[in-house]
DNA sequence: ACAACCATGTAACGCGTTACATGATTGC
DNA sequence: GCAATCATGTAACGCGTTACATGGTTGT
């Protein structure tokens, strides 16, 4: 099995959930879409390692509520402790910084604004997400016994990484500054 | 054209090199295997986006090393200024984190332990790297107008995030402790 | 001896994205 | 009226990995 189909069984320890639901919880640190969710979910439901039922609703669609089967959790304990492949990341705007010489100083500095717009709005999102789970759950959180545990250490590690990437981005700003500067001393 | 096409692009406006080379300088931002980026330089090729010249090594073998062209520099030059794709990051060890609560407390701490000798590793190696660019374009290297300035601010940005990952694992392995100290202190 | 590095390439397969398909409800 | 959210699914395609293939040199 794939680290997509032992993704989806970790987040189902945490509580049963909807495809729609995993699809969504995944971004903290893995991308998929549901066109991949859904068919691996039966794949591992044929496989017993999890299983659902249909749950009607009023106002929106029916949905499947997955549950992880004691198969499903021997399986995944397995796998926790094993060597895990290094990560991958792809990311087209470092992609364009490689390449930054080929724009004027301005466009630089537009860019890079641009970058902190986008992250300082995923740190707002990230801020709420932890506030809100702490409200929900308390100091409980931050013991491993808790079922968020997981999730909440996740939380804080995207956070504080977003958090980073603004950090740096000022500091590139920064030095697209000095340039200027020492480019207009010059004349 | 797809992302890692530009990569390429961009990563030749810096120097010529050779696709075992451009192969590995991608890994601060991209990762890709040789056996995609050969092909992909072949299709650049036909494309005219850059050229080839053989170079023939005695002790080595020779090897094929590209420069952009200026139709390439154009496009690239189009593409920086666009919008980017969100970035993709795929981490199974932050998988594993969400399903931590199935380990013990110790096996937890060793593997947190693991993730940070493989990140100082990294950050060893990084900061390597970084002094070697800062030794040979010196004050250089700061300015927009080097050759070599995005490569520059990636390396420090890898350099900051792989710090803050050991920080955060570090904050990790406490957590764990205090959830030991008050097991005990019920006792 | 054996592994690692240099260097390029191809083929098969699996993973992931885009697009197509459906349909009710809520907010602007 | 139009977009967004909820909810699930399939099909086609493109991206990326693994494995196969070759072969000399350097270090342990």
């Amino acid at each position: 099995m794939n680290a997509l189909g032992y993704a989806l069984l970790g987040m189902l320890m945490r509580k049963p959930c909807s495809g729609y639901e995993l699809t969504q919880l995944l971004e903290v640190f893995w991308q998929a879409k549901h066109s991949q969710v859904y068919p691996l979910l039966t794949k591992l439901e044929q496989d017993g390692l999890v299983t659902f039922v249909h749950v009607e609703q009023t106002g929106k669609p029916d949905k499947k509520i997955y549950s992880i089967t004691d198969e499903g959790q021997t399986l995944l304990t397995q796998w926790v402790t094993k060597p895990s492949a290094p990560p991958v990341i792809r990311d087209e705007f470092l992609a364009k910084v490689y390449a930054i010489g080929l724009t004027d100083t301005n466009t630089a500095k537009r860019l890079f604004r641009e970058r902190i717009f986008s992250f300082e709005e995923k740190v707002a999102f990230r801020k709420e997400e932890i506030s809100q789970m702490q409200e929900e759950y308390g100091s409980e959180l931050e013991q491993i016994t808790c079922r968020h545990f997981g999730r909440y250490l996740l939380f804080q590690r995207k956070l504080k990484l977003e958090e980073e990437e603004i950090a740096w981005c000022h500091w590139v700003l920064g030095l697209l500054d000095n340039t200027k500067i020492n480019a207009t001393a010059k004349k």
